[in-house]
DNA sequence: TAGTGGTCTAGACCACGGA
DNA sequence: CCGTGGTCTAGACCACTAA
C-alpha cells in the first residue's frame, strides 16, 4: 500500500491548483487513473468523492470527471453552543432568562414556520454573558403542537437551546446570517447605543416537516463568524 | 444488496434523534454492526464516517464510537463568485471599476497578511450591480511578490476575483461574517445612508504559506448568507 | 497488548445518461 | 447502447490508544 487517497487528493488538487488540469478540462476515468497510479478504482474513487463533495471538481456518469469552471468552494461554519463558545475562550459564562410567555403564535411566526391558526408557542428572551459583559441577546420560540413539555419549563436556568437539543429530535435547519441595526432593546441588552450595526443568525429547526422552534441570535457589536479552509 | 450506507445513516440518525441512542453513549463496533445489519464492514464504516464527518458522532481507535455530546454541528455555506450568484437569481450583472492603485503595502495589511516591508501591492475597489442596483462592494488587495502578473492587467473589464480564480493556485482561505456601519464611501456605492448595518465578508487567500490576496466584500442592505441542512 | 477504527484490494453489479 | 461513476463485498493489514 504505497498510494493512499490522501496521496491522489493532494496530487490532483495540486495538478489543478498549478494548472496542469486547467478549469473545466476533463479527467481521466477512475479505471485509467486506478492503473496510472497503481491502486485499486476503490482508492480512486475515495479520492475523487471527496474532492467532489469539497466542490473542486464535478462528476457526472458516463460523461465523466472535469475540473470546476468556477470553484464553488464551499466553507464549513459550526455552530456551537454559546456557553461553549465562551467557556472555550476562557471567560466565564452566565445566563439569564428576560422574558417567558406562552401565547398564540403572532402572523409573521405562522407564516415564516407553517403553523396553522390555532398554533400556541413559548415565547423566551434570554441573555448570555461572557465574563459579565453582554454576548449575545436570544429570542426565541418554541412550537408547543410539537414540543408541549416546553410549556412546563420555566428555562430560567438553563438556555432553552440547551434543553431543546436534548429534549427535541430535528431533522432539518435553516440558519441565515445578516447584519441588522440595534434597537432599543437590543441596544439596551446588549450595552451598545441604538443603530449600530450587530451580527445576526436565525435558525429555524424542523423535525418530520412540522416546525420545532424560531431562534434569533444577536451578538454583541464587533462579533466575527469565522472560519477557514 | 438490500441495506445501503444511506439506510444505515438514516437508521443510526433516527436512534439518536428519538432518544434510543443517548448523548454520550457508545455505540457497537462495526463488526458488531456490520452483522446485525447483514452487511459488510466496509458499508457500515461510510455510514459510520459520514456521521462523524457531519459532528453527530465521534469516533477513536479502540475507544469506539459514541454519539456526541454536543452536537457540533457544521454548516457548509458556499462562497460563489458574485456575477454567478446575481446571473442565477436571473438579474442582470454589470461590473464597474472605481479605483486602481499599485502601491506599497499599507502597514495593517502588511501584519494582516505576514508580508515585508518592501511589499508591493495592487489596490482596487470595484462595484457589482444587479439590473442596475447596487450589489456589493469589493475592495481588494493583490500580492504583487506572488501575483507580479496582476501589475499589468487594468481589471476595467472583469472582476478582480474572476481574474484571481483562474490564474492563481490557493491552498488556504480564511473568511469571516460581520456586521458594520455604512461609512460615507459605502453608503455612496451601495445607495443607503451612512451608519447602515451591512453584511461584511473578508476573505485571505494563501498559497504555500504566502498571502496572494485579500478582499473585503461589503453587501447591499439586507442581503443574507442563508443553508440549510 | 488487544480491540477498534482506518484504509486498501480485487472483483462485482447496477444506475444514470450521453451518443 | 455502453462507458462512467456509485456502491457493496469479503478479506486483509495497519495505526492508534485505552486498559
Amino acid at each position: 500500500m504505497s498510494v493512499t487517497y490522501r496521496d491522489i487528493k493532494a496530487d490532483i488538487f495540486n495538478q489543478i491548483t498549478t494548472g496542469a488540469l486547467a478549469p473545466g478540462g476533463a479527467m481521466p476515468s477512475e479505471v485509467d487513473l486506478a492503473e496510472s497510479y497503481g491502486c485499486a478504482r476503490a482508492t480512486v474513487n475515495r479520492a475523487m468523492r471527496e474532492l467532489a463533495d469539497e466542490g473542486i471538481i464535478e462528476r457526472k456518469r458516463k460523461a465523466g470527471t472535469r475540473v470546476r469552471m468556477a470553484p464553488v468552494r464551499a466553507a464549513r461554519f459550526e455552530i456551537p453552543i454559546v456557553r461553549h463558545e465562551i467557556e472555550k475562550s476562557g471567560a466565564e459564562y452566565r445566563y439569564a432568562l428576560v422574558h417567558r410567555a406562552v401565547m398564540p403564535a403572532p402572523d409573521w411566526l405562522r407564516a415564516r414556520l407553517g403553523l396553522d391558526a390555532a398554533g400556541r408557542v413559548v415565547h423566551l428572551t434570554c441573555m448570555h454573558y461572557a465574563d459579565g459583559t453582554p454576548y449575545q441577546h436570544e429570542d426565541r420560540w418554541i412550537n408547543l403542537a410539537v414540543t408541549p413539555d416546553a410549556e412546563h419549563n420555566d428555562f430560567s436556568k438553563s438556555s432553552p437551546n440547551e434543553w431543546l437539543v436534548a429534549a427535541v429530535p430535528f431533522s432539518n435547519v435553516q440558519i441565515s446570517f445578516h447584519a441588522v441595526q440595534a434597537d432599543a432593546v437590543l441596544a439596551d441588552h446588549l450595552g451598545c447605543t441604538e443603530g449600530r450595526a450587530l451580527f445576526q443568525t436565525e435558525r429555524s429547526t424542523w423535525w418530520d416537516e412540522k416546525a420545532v422552534a424560531f431562534v434569533r441570535l444577536t451578538s454583541r457589536e464587533g462579533h466575527r463568524v469565522t472560519t477557514q479552509y
